[in-house]
DNA sequence: GCCGGCATCCCCCATTTGTGGTAATTGTTC
DNA sequence: GAACAATTACCACAAATGGGGGATGCCGGC
């Protein structure tokens, strides 16, 4: 690809999905102001972005997840990724919760930086996004690292599994209090915790997913 | 490969996992007291025989499951997979449940027979293994084709089938009924159908039943 | 010492699920 | 044609579940 710091050739032609106006106003002056990035266009709404985009031929997007009642971020790289899959998105946002990093990233995002971020540390993520890396802001890359070890072992605690167990072999919640002596409403921590180590959202993908990687 | 009853050449040089002592020198006996078949060595424990195993050439390797507190059975043939890719493994063990079953022949065993086999078929069997057969007792192999054929085992209707795999994945009963175009009425009807012939009381139960029978 | 993970307990509230029914249509089988 | 399974659809209600908070004490690492 280009030289990371192509200040000679053309310079990276974005687009932004931005629905706070100052902050789009930001991010095009900080663009247009550095030489080696070009602002294409700003998009309050993903729906809007989506449209335009066949007439235009953006090398990147900088993509917000909230965009007011529209069509959401993640949505909308979603389906960036299945008109123009080489088209790289970059999430530049304010969520740091591990949901929102795996769903953007599951989505086709290829980078993710939280809002806050340095200017000059945005426009070397945005190279770095350009020639083949994925910028990420620490905490994400590390949380993002840790799901892979993951992998080689599982990230729940003793009592978690134990609780996953009981999960599995469809016990309601009551009945899992009552098996370990605990309180129902303990048991439902638990389990939200289970749900946001596995990034599940219900039993069943939680049962899905502990007899796939054998998590107990 | 050899001839079955391969009585004039080199015998087939086999390994024994056994905890049971008694077990132990009835199997050795059988097998040094019969011409065509060495028992090279004999272990108590999975640990001992991977141990053991650089410095041996067997060819084949007879399992028991349970093997105290030690390395379970299956989980050493997982090993031996590993290390010996082409050293078969028959188990001989008391579980007859599905659950073994299937454990143990994913984790790469070729074979699997009850204890209580008599002793001529035993052989037998271990001839039909070292010729490349599957050898299996009965009610096993019975066990395993009717996985096979789902629709024997599996009293679901192709349409329940479809509801179960989405049931699987997590989905809503709602996003069901979209995804197969059908009301969410319908959705509630063939769950509440698929609950009965699976004999289950909830999702989490349908997943398991699902997932370890083979149902979808 | 402070922060993070763990285990425990509590609240509220909307949604989902499980279960009890009924019933029409279609296709197959006896 | 009767009997039956499969598919579709609907109603109502109680229970279970999932997500959003917050709080305490304990322990181990930096």
């Amino acid at each position: 690809m280009a030289n990371p710091s192509d200040l000679s050739g053309k310079p990276l032609k974005l687009i932004i999905v931005e629905d706070d106006r100052q902050i789009q106003e930001l991010l095009r002056i900080l663009l247009n102001g550095t030489p080696g990035f070009y602002c294409q266009a700003v998009f309050s709404t993903a729906t809007e972005f989506l449209a335009a985009l066949p007439e235009l031929q953006p090398e990147m997007v900088l993509m917000d997840i909230d965009l007011g009642d529209d069509l959401n971020g993640i949505e909308a790289v979603r389906q960036l990724r299945q008109l123009r899959p080489n088209i790289p998105a970059v999430m530049l946002t304010v969520h740091e919760d591990s949901e929102a990093v795996f769903a953007a990233l599951c989505a086709g995002a290829v980078g993710y930086l939280i809002k806050g971020i340095a200017p000059t540390e945005l426009l070397a993520a945005l190279r770095d996004a350009a020639n083949g890396g994925a910028p990420m802001s620490p905490r994400i890359a590390r949380r993002v690292v840790e799901t892979f070890h993951a992998g080689t072992q599982n990230p729940l605690s003793e009592r978690e599994r134990e609780v996953l167990r009981l999960l599995c072999a469809g016990d309601s919640y009551k009945s899992i209090a009552d098996q370990l002596f605990i309180s129902g409403h303990t048991v439902r921590s638990h389990i939200k915790n289970i749900y946001e180590k596995l990034h599940v959202h219900s039993r069943a993908e939680a049962v899905v997913k502990a007899l796939k990687d054998r998590l107990i």
